[in-house]
DNA sequence: GAGCGTCATCAAACCGGTTTAATATCTAAG
DNA sequence: CTTAGATATTAAACCGGTTTGATGACGCTC
């Protein structure tokens, strides 16, 4: 029943007991499989096959391996179970924004948020990148790619013809649309469907007696812009109301400004204004303020995003408020379970929430 | 000079040329360093020479392997590299925080941003967590430490007596304090001093005739918060002002108008207030003016970190801000050189600016 | 008690790189 | 014409896991 103790002592079993003084370098170096096994006196396979959940195990032996493991704070070196699995249980996410830009956006964080709830229960890492351009991003998907970095990426804010799709189909990565499905449908996509925010704010403004509305929309060439658009468009046409031409904006606060103010530059100015997102709108309301325009008395205002200000300020903004978080967790485990070899299941996202303030009010007679 | 073709022809080179039909999974699997070898006919030592800028190949062997690494689109692959250099090129950032609060902040994207336009032209990914109270938190740093998946941590909104100095020290992983330096000194810390920020903001106000000066600050236990919190102290005894006991919130636009209640349902009531991030301060505003109070003739506001709603509200908001950005970029940077052995330097980072706008003036006489 | 299936176990190969140590080739010096 | 030294090249070991195929022990049945 003694098995020989020093057999398999290898490598590192050797200097672990002759530990350095553990101050300078804190553990020195980690834990091997081999030493798990040579404590537990089992072989490496056997340990795998615990740590693994593989039949085939005693319960003695496996519970001198779990004892070993414990004992030794053993934990599996990420990137030699990458080595030999192919999978490397790490997700992409690229963000293509000038990175001076990346803070006015309320998406950002809380779909990272989102996808970490999401991936960290299921052991999965997340590696972000940030990029400037459409040249470093496509080198950013590439080198995610190929260099077996990620098992799947994250498609974010796409373009209307956005190169990505068919890069990732090229490359042989697994990838996750977010936001509305693309023409080809050649990537799987999930996104909630904000234009159905667009619909409640037109018709909360409409059942108010508005009959005259504006639009600043989002920057031009994104996928999400264009559906809000249309989302509008279809509103109004649906309602029988008139149909002011959109503004385009860029979701800044002063692009936001400009599209107000040209807007209430017209012959007839609308008594309401829907924004593409509450940066915009926030903006629009002091526009308006400063041409002595009073909100909600004379001019209506939705926003679209509900950030956390936008009940702090005066008076309190309605607007669309999309769950975000929930959004972002569905979609780290769809493309999980994508990677997985599993199927891809559009998951259930909650619908867009109408939040009503006091931003909006029945027209001036 | 002909060498023989086949030789090393190995595993995947011949499946190579018998590529299957593009369409189905792109690459299919991705050439590996001994595909470059066979096509090159040389070995996978020289390959590995060639890429790592080594001595020792010849020119036109040199030129072989680039050509076939060229036409193979060939990449080492990241997790076998990074097993036998012991070194994954990876960062990890962690941080805690209720999912749901992390929108409200506009330092995290920018920082994140930072990160990366430091990390990418060295090569380096970073790798996210978001994580929602102390014990994940811990579990997170234990497992990027243990699993060798990042070669340095950033810890940041660091807490008084926070645990993770002695947590990283004890996992012997490399990690940078973002904020300023920690009282045991163990960990290398980078910051910007936003105590001078403070200071510029008193400053800027006793010039102006206030005399009578109120603080919000952030949240408990944040080691900023007491920093801000005793540079304002500082700040006012060096102007030889009076001091009112500075009202805690938690960076929330509803506690920054519970304290400004607070603060002007005073006996006397200052003429001034300063708080510790923009959001409480333009909460702030609307709970003054919903008293009755004008900003910025009856009470002058000060916010901190400028976010890009700051001038689009009424009245534009005087504030503090900090190049987040740039301060992300020399953390990363501080990061990689501590993790490759170099020593750390403590880059010099650009000083805080005081961005004067619309919301403060002088007192009411 | 021979034959057989089941189960536990482990040595060895493998994943795709890096690195070492040995070998082959070429020059220059003696 | 040797021989030493420099240079180019590679086979093999290694990093730390997973996986396969072989082996041995055990309990059954007939």
């Amino acid at each position: 029943m003694v098995r020989d103790q020093g057999k398999a002592g290898g490598s590192a079993g050797g200097s672990r007991q002759a530990m350095p003084p553990p101050s300078r370098r804190g553990g020195g170096s980690r834990p091997t499989i081999g030493d798990v096994a040579a404590l537990a006196q089992v072989s490496k396979a056997t340990v795998s096959f615990v740590i693994n959940d593989r039949p085939g195990v005693s319960p003695q032996a496996r519970q001198r391996v779990l004892d070993a493991i414990d004992q030794l704070g053993w934990q599996p070196n990420a990137g030699a179970r990458a080595l030999s699995t192919k999978r490397s249980q790490t997700l992409g996410l690229v963000m293509r924004r000038p990175p001076e830009l990346l803070s006015t956006d309320p998406f950002f964080p809380q779909f990272v948020a989102g996808i970490e709830t999401g991936l960290a229960p299921l052991g999965y890492a997340l590696v972000l990148q940030v990029v400037p351009d459409e040249e470093t991003e496509r080198q950013a998907y590439e080198r995610l790619a190929r260099d077996g970095r990620v098992d799947g990426v994250f498609l974010t804010d796409l373009r209307t013809d956005d190169p990505r799709p068919a890069l990732v189909t090229e490359l042989g990565i697994d990838a996750l649309i977010v936001g509305p499905p693309q023409h080809g449908g050649q990537v799987p996509a999930l996104g909630v469907d904000d234009g159905s925010g667009v619909r409640r704010a037109v018709s909360h403004l409409r059942s108010l007696g508005h009959r005259w509305i504006g639009h600043v929309c989002g920057a031009a060439g994104f996928v999400h812009t264009e559906a809000r658009c249309d989302a509008w468009r279809g509103a109004l046409a649906d309602a029988d109301l008139p149909e002011i031409p959109p503004v385009a904006a860029d979701f800044t606060g002063a692009a936001g400004a400009r599209a107000t103010h040209q807007l209430l530059d017209l012959d007839r100015p609308p008594t309401a204004i829907v924004y593409a997102n509450d940066l915009m709108a926030i903006a629009g309301i002091t526009a308006a303020t400063s041409r002595g325009l009073r909100v909600p008395e004379d001019l209506s205002v939705v926003g679209f995003d509900d950030i956390p200000l936008a009940d702090c300020i005066a008076p309190p903004l309605t607007t669309v408020r999309q769950d975000v978080l929930t959004w972002g967790r569905a979609a780290a485990q769809a493309l999980v379970s994508l990677t997985e070899g599993g199927e891809f299941h559009a998951a259930e996202l909650p619908p867009v929430e109408f939040v009503v303030r006091a931003s909006t009010a029945p027209p001036r007679s």
